[in-house]
DNA sequence: GAGTTTGAAACT
DNA sequence: CAGTTTCAAACTC
């Protein structure tokens, strides 16, 4: 299983937060001003040609969104079980035959349309939400707690379902194709997780999981007081072929994760440590002879883990709490299923299995794109259910055995944003949220633990973004992922970015990409205009601050550095030198220049500089290379990267006049090409028209001396009016643009003249 | 391209 | 926290 992780920011939350009460307020204003961006994973389980994993970026400020598809497609349908504190996806392809050979008629879900959209949690307006289009309608007073944008449509036809964890609820709808819009919540209100897909008994009956979890908002009474039906919601589909159902789960209390499954990739933004979004891939093995296939593959978001775990329908599940008397789900029936105390919220998806982690990078921009891993065993997919008696996945992972999901490559983009915004959970109400689940042969199971995950957040609180933390020992293959967030941009602006995991799907372990973070505090469109230079690090290994490239959470790519470690071969190293770095100073992957909330004016160095022969108006200068004044927090001596700088100025001219002159240049180079061509192109007709010859026929050999002579003499003239390299330039242009005037014009002559002759 | 300069990061 | 060393980028020739 491939998975691209955009690393935003994720704000750690506390998990001492208290988590709302039932009625968590999903219009809790969003305490940050990050941007609005929105990211959306669709992911449509089935073997159509859908795509299996769609991501989909929507800028909340232009309104552009960006979808990106066609990712790694599943060769096998697969059904969706949820189990405790999980979302169990069925495998149902390969299920299939395990499934023959055990008697159990296959569960295929229709591929149609069906799409998981998981869209981040944390920044506003960014909310990660896992979506399957649905094609039936909601049923009655199920609702997705507000986190449905008021304008959804409701069309019949198969929608995307909008799982929208945090962000901002005026964010523009994120799915332009799919017509939803995508409410974006504010991570501390509400995280609501859509799923909607088909009957996987490949009949048209919609099958809908919702999953709806809401933020705790602050002041809200902890986890403990909510009522456990509204914490951790599980959603079993056991029943076959069914009716659509609509499965609501919402959860109220996430802030607090209490545990993590054996397997996870934590994806973290490495500029603001406190900020984690982590994403855990268990990767059971596969097994042909078993009938349940279990992939799962944990995403936490923030301190909110989704796992989505593939289980063979007809395949046991367990169901360790109560929550399994959701299993006998009616047609048409909502079910919401018990909460599981302190469970966590996890979606497990099933994904390929593949022993490693790779990472992706996309040149120039700080993204990293992670490659889950799937667990070497089983069992290790096991136990990632949530606290308590939530069994969660234990039991689910148990009872299946490992599989490669898909015989066919399988990507997975997980974009991470900022959960900045994210602190508290506000419980939404059950019933509020909208519930729909239909029923398919094999059990599908919705868990949803809002709890945190203690033991993993604070650790991955501070890791920079790209990092990937190895499994830990007996936990099986399953690592945790850093990657710094701001992954939106380069969404918008390379939709590609996937990792293709699956058994089936080509390791590419060589494959790096790196995502466009800001640089230096720079907008991260300013940022990615430019490709990140490569390092040249020969005695660091790439794992100090002073490499530019682990300096921002990224993976070298395209370097010339020497023993380089800042790699996923190398990411015990990577870790332990990434603690390092936080341990000494936890700011160390925070962007050094500040965003100005009102504009580049305000922005400045977080540290101040300490130059003292540069006089700050060189690039040793970290504010001048910024492009920045150096401000009180400077210990610079002997400043003149100030305002009023007559030097800083100077420089500031030249350095304008420089630009202009190159953009100068090029747009003459340009003009001068288009012309040449333009002339060409007009001139052609004369040949076709009246058999004349072309005037670049004239240019013979002594007419390219001649031409060259020209251009010479000018260049000579040029050089001893001791002009400037530009102006030079320009006149052996001009001269050049003579000499083809000249050409072309002898060549009409000859024209006129040959016809006037009749030859 | 080699060598020097520079200042942040790392170390003591 | 201050001084020193290390390091890689920026700069010069």
């Amino acid at each position: 299983m491939d998975v691209i992780m955009d690393t935003e920011a994720i704000e750690d939350v506390p998990h001492s937060q208290p988590d709302g009460g039932g009625g968590g307020d999903a219009s809790v204003p969003m305490e940050t001003d990050t941007p609005t961006d929105s990211l959306q994973l669709s992911i449509s389980i089935s073997g159509t040609p859908s795509p299996l994993l769609t991501l989909k970026t929507t800028d909340s400020v232009t309104g552009t969104s960006i979808t990106t598809s066609g990712l790694q497609k599943l060769t096998a349908p697969f059904t969706i079980s949820a189990a405790n504190h999980q979302i169990i996806l069925n495998k149902v392809a390969q299920a299939t035959e395990a499934a023959k050979a055990a008697g159990a008629a296959p569960q295929v879900l229709k591929q149609d349309g069906q799409k998981l959209l998981v869209t981040t949690i944390g920044k506003p307006g960014q909310p990660i939400v896992l979506q399957l289009p649905h094609a039936g309608a909601k049923p009655g007073g199920a609702k997705p707690g507000g986190a449905q944008a008021p304008g959804e449509p409701k069309s019949p036809t198969p929608q995307f379902k909008v799982v929208t964890i945090g962000g901002r609820a005026e964010q523009k709808p994120a799915v332009s194709g799919a017509a939803n819009q995508l409410p974006t919540l504010q991570a501390q209100q509400l995280k609501t997780v859509q799923i909607a897909k088909k009957n996987p008994t490949f009949s048209a009956a919609p099958i809908k999981l919702i999953i709806a979890k809401t933020v705790n908002s602050k002041g809200l009474s902890p986890q403990t007081s909510v009522p456990s039906v509204i914490t951790g919601r599980v959603l079993t589909q056991t029943s076959p072929v069914v009716p659509p159902r609509t499965i609501t789960l919402s959860e109220p209390h996430s802030t607090s994760l209490q545990s993590l499954p054996g397997k996870k990739i934590a994806i973290s933004p490495l500029k603001s440590p406190s900020k984690v979004t982590v994403v855990s891939v268990a990767s059971p093995t596969s097994n042909a002879s078993q009938k349940s296939v279990t992939l799962p593959v944990n995403v936490a978001l923030g301190q909110q883990i989704l796992t989505v775990q593939q289980s063979a329908s007809g395949s046991p599940v367990k169901v360790q709490t109560s929550q399994t008397s959701a299993q006998a789900v009616k047609p048409g029936q909502s079910v919401a299923v018990g909460s599981v105390g302190g469970s966590q919220f996890k979606a497990i998806i099933p994904l390929a299995a593949q022993p490693n982690v790779q990472q992706i990078q996309v040149p120039g921009s700080r993204f990293h794109y992670v490659r889950l891993v799937t667990a070497s065993t089983a069992s290790s997919t096991g136990g990632t259910g949530g606290t308590g008696g939530a069994a969660g996945t234990s039991g689910a992972s148990t009872s299946s055995k490992p599989m490669v999901v898909s015989a066919g490559p399988v990507r997975m983009s997980v974009p991470i944003v900022p959960a900045q915004t994210v602190k508290q959970v506000a419980p939404k109400p059950l019933g509020s949220a909208p519930q729909v689940v239909s029923a398919a042969q094999t059990q599908q199971r919705l868990i949803m633990p809002a709890t945190p995950l203690p033991q993993i957040q604070p650790n991955f609180a501070n890791l920079p973004p790209g990092t990937v933390l190895a499994p830990a020992p007996g936990t099986g293959n399953v690592g945790y992922a850093v990657v710094p967030a701001q992954y939106v941009t380069q969404l918008q602006q390379s939709p590609f970015v996937t990792l293709a995991s699956s058994s089936g799907f080509p390791a590419a372990p060589g494959i790096q990409t790196q995502a466009r973070l800001p640089v230096n505090g720079l907008p991260a469109a300013e940022a990615s205009s430019r490709p990140r230079k490569p390092c040249n690090c020969t005695k660091s290994q790439c794992l100090k601050l002073y490499c530019d490239c682990f300096a921002n959470g990224e993976f070298c790519n395209n370097c010339n550095c020497n023993n380089c470690f800042n790699n996923l071969e190398h990411e015990t190293e990577r870790m332990k030198a990434i603690k390092t770095c936080l341990d000494r100073n936890p700011e160390a992957f925070k962007p050094k220049i500040g965003k100005g909330k009102e504009g580049e004016s305000d922005r400045r160095h977080s540290k101040g500089c300490n130059c003292k022969r540069s006089g700050c108006l060189k690039n040793y200068c970290e504010c001048y290379e910024a492009k920045i004044m150096c401000s009180s927090i400077c210990k610079c001596v002997g400043c003149k990267n100030f305002e009023e700088s007559p030097e800083r100025k100077t420089l500031m001219h030249l350095a304008d006049a420089a630009e202009v002159r190159v953009q100068q240049q090029t747009a003459a180079k340009t003009k001068l090409s288009s012309q040449i061509s333009d002339l060409l192109m007009r001139t052609a007709p004369v040949v076709s028209s009246g058999g004349g010859r072309l005037p670049y026929t004239f240019v013979t050999k002594e007419v390219l001396e001649a031409t060259c002579e020209c251009l010479l003499e000018q260049a000579k003239r040029a050089e001893q009016a001791q002009l400037p390299a530009p102006e030079a330039e320009r006149l052996v242009l001009e001269e050049f643009g003579h000499c083809l005037m000249r050409i072309i014009s002898s060549a009409a002559k000859a024209k006129a003249d040959c016809s006037s002759m009749s030859c």
